[in-house]
DNA sequence: CTTTATCCGACCTTATTGATCGGAGATCAT
DNA sequence: ATGATCTCCGATCAATAAGGTCGGATAAAG
C-alpha cells in the first residue's frame, strides 16, 4: 500500500544522479543526457524520456537541446524536495479522493462521512514529511551492494 | 499520488460505524451487519462485504452468523491503528517495489541504487504515524456537512 | 425447516500504469 | 548550409490493479 509509481522512482533516480554529477562526483558542471542515466539503472531508455520531460516542464530540471545536449538541475540540490519531485510526476499529494474537492463537489458517502478530517490530518503530517526532505538529503549515498561476491551470500543486511 | 484505495475507505467508514455503534452512540452493544452500513454511506453493498470479511479474516472485527447476525470489533478502538486496518485491506506498506525484497531478490535497479535507503526512511515515518493512531483517534468526529441546506451555499468550509 | 445473513470464490469492467513508436524541432560540428 | 545527434511531443498499446457484480454454500435464529 501506498506505493509510489514506477516513473516517481525514476525520477528519483535520475535527479540523484544528475545532482551527483554537477557537483563534484564526477565531471562537474557537465549536462546529461538521458541514455546515460538510463543504462546505468537499466530504466527503458523512452519511458525516463518522457519523465524528464515531465521534470523539466515543471522546472526541476533545465533541458540542453542539440548533441552534447542533456539535462542539469534548474535549481541546487538543497532546494529540490522530495515533494515537489513527486507531485511532479504523479500529481499532487492526497490520500483519499475527496482531499481536493471543489466546494460543491461532493462524493458519495460525504454526506455522513466522520473520517475526513482524521485522514486528512494524516496526509498534511505526510506532506510535512516530504517537504522538509529535500534532494540534497538523498546525496551522498553509498550504493546499497557494492559487488555482489559469492562469498558474501548469508550475510545479507 | 499516495492515495489510498476506496476499499480501504470503506474499511475505516465501516469500522469508525461499527464502534460508534458499540460504544455509547447508538444502542451500545449492538452487532452491525452490512447491509445497514452500505445504506447509511452510500457504498456498493457487496463490495463492502467483501471489505468486511476481510476485516473479519484479519481480526479486527468478529462476524456474528445467522439472522440478527452483523459484525463487531474484534478489540477496543483505541487498540486498533489505522495501519492495521489499511495493511489487512492493501496490504504490507511499501513506498517503493524493493522495500520488501526477500534476500536474493533485486530489482533491475538495485545495483547502482543510491535512493533505496532515504525512501525507506520515508516508509518508516510513515508507517509510524500510522501505528501510532488508532480507531479511538478517529471517534467522536462531527459530519462534516450536517445538513446540506440550500441557504448555505457559499459558505462551504 | 424456512428465513435471514454471513461467507467464499469466481468473474467482469474500467482506469491506471508501464512501456513503445514515429516523427517534428533544435543545436552543434563540419 | 547540411547532416548527425539529441531533445521534444503526441499517440498508441499492453499489463496490471481497482472497483464492482454474481451465484451458491454455510450457519444460526425463529
Amino acid at each position: 500500500m501506498l506505493k509510489i509509481s514506477k516513473k516517481a522512482d525514476y525520477a528519483l533516480m535520475a535527479l540523484q544522479h544528475i545532482a551527483a554529477v554537477q557537483f563534484g562526483d564526477v565531471t562537474p558542471g557537465r549536462v546529461v543526457n538521458t541514455k546515460e542515466i538510463a543504462e546505468e539503472y537499466n530504466i527503458p531508455l523512452e519511458l525516463l524520456a518522457k519523465v524528464l520531460q515531465t521534470l523539466a516542464k515543471n522546472a526541476l530540471i533545465e533541458s540542453h537541446n542539440g548533441p552534447k545536449g542533456g539535462y542539469a538541475l534548474a535549481r541546487r540540490a538543497h532546494q529540490i524536495t522530495i515533494a515537489q519531485i513527486l507531485e511532479s510526476i504523479e500529481g499532487p499529494l492526497g490520500i483519499t479522493d475527496c482531499s481536493h474537492e471543489k466546494d460543491g463537489e461532493f462524493c458519495m458517502q460525504r454526506e455522513n462521512c466522520h473520517i475526513r478530517t482524521p485522514l486528512l490530518k494524516i496526509q498534511d503530517s505526510i506532506a510535512q514529511l516530504l517537504n522538509n526532505m529535500t534532494l540534497q538529503d538523498m546525496m551522498g549515498g553509498t550504493p546499497l551492494i557494492t559487488i555482489q561476491s559469492p562469498a558474501a551470500q548469508g550475510v545479507e543486511r
